[in-house]
RNA sequence: GGACCGCUGGCCAAAUUGGAUAAGGCGCUCGGCUACGAACCGGGAGAUUCCAGAUUCGAGUUCUGGGCGGUCCA
């Protein structure tokens, strides 16, 4: 149940019925009004802006408006304890303690809804996020992302959207012919010894190839590695193999799942690339033509050349971009445009890409692609975030795949911890950059806002524990006519925002403010737990050594909350730690 | 040269889709455990939200121009 859904609804009734008695104009379009939470000094509910909405087209003061409406709700509404009109015009509602018994009996009774927006249309999205090249483990600049596009897939799951999490896999051109050759350099080291040659910068030299060598040299032991040319094809699947598996691994050990992997060499194979080359020519949206250098200063390199071009720039890009490399193979490019239409075909109503600021440059051509092939302006939705700085002893610490220099997923997971990691990547927008301190992490982890959220979790469990009463079962009361004190309304309110939160998480696609909200919670909690060695009334566990109902419903819808939070994040509600 | 992101107390940052007196954390400072878990709580100091305009009843949030930092550009 959202509250202030609940709210607007009924004040838009009632300008509705004011305006058709002849009292009150009112605009055609309701966009703009709204209920939201008053700021915490008000002692109030809900606000609603209407009257300075408003104000304008009656060509009245938006406080004469707001009195004039104000009365109206109050007297509809036997729960509202009074309304307020405040400075700019604010309608500030406040509600009877009674109302917090209502709103905690629905909520308890349909624990399993609450938060969710059901009000608004179902849809099929497609989520594709990591896609990482196949050519070695996932390391920390991948982790934002990846958890980023677990997380955005979780919260619209959650909303009862369907969701399919895909990992396009990039198994096909150059980067992948050089990876191949370097686990043909390893394996030679492996079975005769030769040295790894460290003169190619082509090459991939990472460690972990050596175990990709032995792998693959054990199980296949009829193979013939003397010849490089007629292994190829064998051995570069074989590689993939290794790759994809170790980037399983990895995405298992951050919690995440994907429903499918795409391929890139499948679909060029599948000659889907030719395919959606004509369908663009079709649409007059390619012609050969000329890229103009950059107007920067060094390009005295630049040859201009003539290429098949995608007319990018209809659709707001700055440049139109090349299908065709100079040899006339397809550009990677063409193959993820032929990819996406392959997306649009499987009929979802929105494709979201998740992206590292690496990557936002890419955006608008993709996306210009998208909407040529789909004719839908806002099929495709890229999320950009923005890069992971790493700190290792004080200093940033630059991660280079080539070099072989970075710090994996693994090393992560064992110092820092799934969780830890899950909550410190989402904690914040993905808009800002995020340092991570490799060092501090570790050391701190005690710091961690995740333990905050958890410990309120475990504080509850810890009272269920002591009253031999099971948190995870459902809660059976009668009589809900609970007078709550002002410090558990506090968190009562806390509590009917999380409708809100989930709704402007997921429509902006904003997890962080999933963690944000839930560290809120658990705030107002601990404070109020804090009261009870001040006053024992606010203290759960009473002197007969049991629990009132009140108080009882009130633990459980924290938490519930808490929990389906956590769910979200993808991160443990551990009873004890 | 262009594109994208950012700029909010000493540091890290949030801001309920344009709302009211701009959260919170770290650090600093003063205080709180013989009762449900102190991985906690309460008090205090600390702000021209990068600058200049514009739109609006109202701008940290939108628009225009500029500055600084990051990322990217066959």
């Amino acid at each position: 149940m959202n509250i202030f859904e609940l709210y607007l609804d009924k004040i838009k009734s009632i300008i509705i019925d004011l305006n058709k008695k002849g009292d009150l104009l009112i605009p055609e379009s309701f966009n703009g009004i709204n209920a939201e939470i008053p700021p915490a000094k008000f002692d109030s509910d809900i606000s609603s802006n209407v009257a300075m909405v408003l104000s304008k087209l009656n060509k009245k003061s938006p406080i004469d408006l707001a009195e004039q409406i104000s009365p109206i709700i109050k007297n509809k509404d036997p729960l509202i304890e009074n309304i307020t009109v405040v400075k700019p015009g604010f309608i500030n509602i406040k509600f009877k303690p009674l109302f917090w018994s209502n709103f905690i009996q629905e909520i308890i009774d349909n624990a399993k809804i609450f938060g969710i927006n059901e009000k608004e249309k179902k849809l099929n999205y497609l989520v594709e996020f990591v896609s990482a090249n196949p050519t070695g483990p996932l390391h920390v600049g991948h982790c934002r992302g990846a958890i980023l596009g677990d997380v955005i897939s979780n919260l619209l799951i959650f909303n009862k959207h369907k969701v399919i999490k895909e990992y396009y896999v990039n198994d096909y051109g150059n980067q992948i012919n050089n990876f191949t050759k370097s686990v043909y350099f390893r394996i030679r080291e492996v079975q005769f010894n030769e040295t790894f040659p460290t003169d190619n910068s082509d090459l991939y030299p990472g460690d972990y190839l050596i175990d990709f060598a032995k792998n693959i040299v054990s199980s296949n032991s009829n193979m013939n590695f003397d010849k490089y040319d007629e292994i190829e094809e064998k051995l570069t699947a074989l590689s993939i193999e290794q790759a994809l598996l170790l980037i399983k691994k990895n995405l298992k050990s951050l919690g995440i799942n994907h429903d499918n992997f795409v391929s890139e060499k499948k679909i060029v194979l599948n000659n889907e690339v030719e395919k959606v080359i004509k369908f663009l020519e079709a649409g007059k949206f390619v012609y050969k033509g000329k890229i103009k250098a950059p107007a920067g200063e060094d390009n005295k390199d630049w040859i201009e050349r003539e290429q098949l071009l995608f007319r990018s720039t209809d659709f707001g890009d700055d440049k139109d971009r090349a299908l065709q490399k100079t040899d006339g193979s397809w550009s990677y490019f063409a193959s993820d445009v032929a990819y996406h239409k392959n997306k649009i075909d499987r009929n979802f109503d929105y494709l979201i890409n998740i992206l590292g600021a690496d990557h936002a440059g890419y955006i608008k051509r993709i996306s210009s692609s998208v909407e040529a092939l789909s004719g839908e302006k806002n099929k495709l939705i890229c999320k950009n975030s923005q890069l992971v700085k790493l700190i290792k002893d004080n200093k940033p610490f630059k991660m280079s795949k080539r070099k072989g220099d970075y710090i994996t997923v693994d090393d992560l997971i064992e110092e820092v911890g799934k969780d830890a990691t899950r909550f410190i990547m989402l904690n914040r927008s993905s808009d800002v950059e995020l340092d991570f301190d490799f060092d501090s992490v570790k050391e701190k982890s005690k710091d961690n806002p995740l333990y905050y959220v958890q410990y309120c979790y475990a504080r509850i469990s810890s009272v269920f524990r002591h009253l031999n009463k099971d948190l995870n079962s459902n809660i059976k009361i009668d009589n809900y006519k609970f007078e709550y004190s002002y410090d558990e309304i506090k968190i009562l309110k806390k509590i009917s925002e999380w409708p809100k939160c989930i709704d402007i998480a997921s429509t902006k696609l904003e997890p962080h403010r999933i963690p944000v909200y839930l560290y809120e919670l658990a705030s107002e909690f601990h404070s109020y737990w804090n009261l009870g060695k001040q006053h024992s009334d606010k203290r759960f566990i009473n002197d007969q050594k049991d629990i009132s109902p009140d108080k009882l419903v009130f633990l459980k819808a924290i938490s519930n909350v808490i929990k389906s939070g956590m769910d979200i994040v993808g991160v443990k509600t551990p009873e004890k730690m």
